[in-house]
DNA sequence: ATGTAATTGAAAATACTTTTCAATTAGATT
DNA sequence: AATCTAATTGAAAAGTATTTTCAATTACAT
């Protein structure tokens, strides 16, 4: 089990739960995963190491681990029922539109956007969402022919 | 109906669309609806205007009104069900979290930020999307005792 | 080892959205 | 104004996603 999954097993004994051998399967696929998830796709690797695992019990560790602030729903045109790891602090996703591969970046400074849209609207601005679409270097490298994975994975 | 919905109603002639009673409604009911709205909910006050109305052409309508850019989905922790108008071009929403009203706003200079991030990751960079959360100065005014729109719709 | 509340999976229920299809209709053509 | 035709319609069915229920199991404190 990765580093981050043991990391993420401990906080959520912190926060009281308990740490069975289901959750510890859905903990390693995402904390693994460098692409988004859906449920389904957790299911479906996390059954591999845990063939007892039911669906319930995925969409509830993956509630959990929203809650923890541990992962997050990445939202795309064709839908927002994928997840990616979030590990901690105030990140946003950065989501490759070929391969879907997910990369966390911070530090954007948009208080003078913000503070610009404020004025203007007289809104009080709590929170912020900001999501990239790009190509990542490995997909830029590919030619169009070949196989990448998440494009076009529902018709 | 509002000279938005008008506007729209060429749009979609346009584009090769009947212009239909039904869809009248429809369009009537987001170009004045100051708030993100649900299939079910434009469904509900369309059907004011044009009672047999059916929720399969609310989904519909939704579709090409999104298809053709006049339309955005709204992308919300709850979920991502609701739209709102996006007269063209790009914007961004920024919405209250309390009544649900969405505003639009343009200008959002990310260019720094994004180069920052694809120099560090090596991405090209293709589309970003930004959303703002925040109190619209009517909430803001409003004692937290008071009737308010749109928080706590679900339980 | 034991006790107990949390957790589990299966099945049922609910929610959301799309597809199918025969009937209707917008709008072009006469 | 009447006619034509392909687009559009609503209802029902199907499909997909998610949540709830509940009896059985299990993590882990004691």
């Amino acid at each position: 089990m990765s580093t981050e999954a043991e990391e993420w097993g401990k906080q959520l004994r912190l926060a009281g739960y308990k740490l069975t051998r289901q959750r510890r399967a859905v903990l390693a696929v995402i904390a693994a995963g460098e692409t988004h998830l859906s449920p389904a796709e957790v299911y479906d690797q996390a059954r591999i190491a845990c063939p007892d695992l039911g669906l319930t019990t995925v969409y509830r560790t993956l509630e959990i681990l929203s809650e923890l602030g541990l992962v997050r729903r990445v939202h795309l045109e064709k839908g927002c029922h994928s997840f990616a790891s979030a590990s901690g602090g105030h990140s946003h996703h950065l989501i490759c539109n070929k391969c879907g591969e997910v990369i966390e970046f911070e530090g954007c400074d948009l208080s003078p956007l913000l503070e610009r849209v404020a004025q203007r609207t007289g809104f009080v601005i709590e929170a912020h969402w900001l999501e990239l679409f790009g190509t990542c270097p490995a997909c830029q490298r590919v030619s169009e022919n070949s196989p990448q994975r998440h494009q076009d994975t529902k018709k």
